[in-house]
DNA sequence: CATGAATGAGAGTTCATTCAT
DNA sequence: GATGAATGAACTCTCATTCAT
């Protein structure tokens, strides 16, 4: 029974280390660039050790982005049930997206990449319903969010969904936007404070006239 | 002369012909999985004529960028030169975006996809400076315009290069999100309205209060 | 035109080529230890073009069979057609399968070996299902001469289709056991006598009693 | 003593152990196919341990032919030492090859894939020595009937040996061929009447006219 | 200019075998 | 003896690019 239990600990330990190289290298190269091998290397492990892990380099690839979503999903709902106004909540709601890119910025620029590329479309069935089911999970409590703050005449008018579509997007198009520049000027990193000024525009924008 | 006009008329007009397969095939199936087969057999021409008009494939994926971002730059700059007012100008800014993506959803997805991949990176030095060039001019412009908002006490005093990449990362992130969405439910497009409410928000969200 | 029908001829001719090539190596190391390289090499050609001409390896070894079973039905009718008398017949089926070994000998084996093995089980569906239909028309072939000659009194009652899985059993099982046979000892070659032999003995075997 | 025993009988059975999960696996997928971590998961055990009673994954497929050859030549044999007439030992021969179908059909065709296989040639010569004398053994023992029987006048005058290559060929090649038949249509197993039939033919084949 | 057959480097993945526990 | 995680060599197949015609 220790054993088994100590077994398994270091079974998933693996996975971790793995899921490490992994990001490293995905994120340095991309998914397509990237080679099993690079990652065997970088994770100093074998090739054919990585395929007892993850059935392949795509479900090693969204496996990353499985985790984060549900790190964001947790942080999300957390954030519905703790707080009662309106205001706060969007601004709690906010700050936990910011935590969100904090506790892993690679693994956020990663999923983002995957959210918005042609690798999305060829995901097995069964891990692109998982991605799904978690990325309108995470869209839907924002909307709850925004819904709530619509009735209690907090915000803007607007059908919800949307409004979380956009932070959503906002979200995603600073992370890419500010990586992208990064490509090209590897100094620069403005990735914090422009966060912050588009979430306090968007709080701003969605605000209603307070007389 | 006339013969020489005639000719170089020709080969712009093949280098379109081939642009516009690329754009399809592109964006049906991303920069990887589209083979340069796939593009030749779209434009009905044999995959050897693809090089004698571009470089590589990398250059072809490009192309259809820099024709965008010089579309782009245009439009942008014809606001900033005939509009005076500030909130005026940002209201043109805002409705030439949404113009750059009605004149062609495809190329403006494909760039934005570039925008975000681990493909800019390996672009030659060359045709990733003209990109970045062509991207910064774009970015200058709505910077500008904001600048002189700020000055005339329309906008909330923040940094105009800051303001301008939120701009075009609320743009990107809502055109790839709602493309993301598409993969999952090719039935429902709801980036126009979803667009013009972003947009809407940023508008409201960097007005100055005036009371 | 002229063109159309010279290109014609040098891709069948360059199919041929590789078909040639792969018969050698598919002979000499059996179809998993043959790899595309070995035939490639075989063929003076580079790996990938071998993929211009077939499919995947599967499908060029099952090409080898496919020509040869169109050869044995060609031969097979010409003697249901051509020959009246039910002995003869007889005799001239078992001369036509004499020379469809003496046609190509590797490549017979190499047929039999793909119907007793396992790779038959992993063809594309297409490729089974043609194999199939062109063994299944010679053993019908076959069996229609067993069902004239018993009709006619002159082989034992039995039914036809049985006696035609035996003859196909017999002619394979010895065609295989000697090949067999010189995987041990390569200098010994007595397939055709004993081809003879078999034949003669199963002949013997299914005639009447006259009396 | 007593120990030593026990360990022993203890090693043999879970030598009979692999070999019994062996022959289910080799032949519902087939030597390349069947893994060996295919056949420690059905013997129940693990792949490391498969090593410690077989060389290798060649080794020990062909334990199964050996152990099937064994038996093959001691039934031969028992036929040739017992019996004194020379058609009934024909007939006797017969029915023990009937017989050791019938004791294990799996193995019986996984003898005769083997043998007439790629996989032959590679065995490590020892082994590939001890296929040969063992079924050398056994085609002698064949031949050794029909020469008597040729001598006392009862079957056609031809080589004794080339006659035991044809009876051993048709039993394979039915074997075989049936076999193949399965893989289209699983349903239909005429498996034995055909060799009935077969051998019957085969008898009639070489008996001497009787006047 | 246009063609398209040919190239060949390189990727993901499998699996027989080993060896520390 | 038994385990099973780890290895890494080897395979098939793809596709951007070239070049003789």
């Amino acid at each position: 029974m220790g054993i088994k239990e100590r077994k398994k600990r270091e079974r998933e330990r693996r996975r971790q280390q793995i899921m490490l190289a992994a990001k490293r290298v995905f994120s340095s190269k991309g998914f397509n660039r990237a080679t099993m091998e690079d990652i065997a290397r970088e994770a100093e492990l074998s090739p054919g050790t990585l395929y007892l892990y993850f059935k392949n380099k795509e479900e090693l690839y969204a496996s990353l982005s499985l985790r984060i979503l549900n790190y964001i999903n947790m942080r999300l709902e957390e954030v519905k049930d703790r707080e009662e106004d309106a205001d706060l909540r969007l601004e709690r709601l906010v700050e936990a997206m910011h935590d969100v890119y904090e506790f892993d910025p690679l693994i956020i620029i990663n999923m983002f990449h995957l959210q918005s590329s042609e690798t999305l479309k060829r995901l097995s069935p069964a891990l692109k319903a998982e991605i799904e089911t978690l990325s309108r999970q995470a869209l839907t409590t924002i909307a709850d969010v925004f819904r709530d703050g619509i009735a209690a005449g907090r915000f803007i008018d607007h059908h919800p969904v949307a409004l979380a579509d956009i932070l959503w997007s906002l979200f995603s198009g600073v992370v890419l936007w500010e990586a992208s520049k990064r490509i090209i000027d590897d100094s620069k990193d403005y990735l914090k404070p422009t966060l912050d000024l588009a979430f306090e525009i968007f709080q701003r924008g969605i605000a209603r006239d307070r007389h």
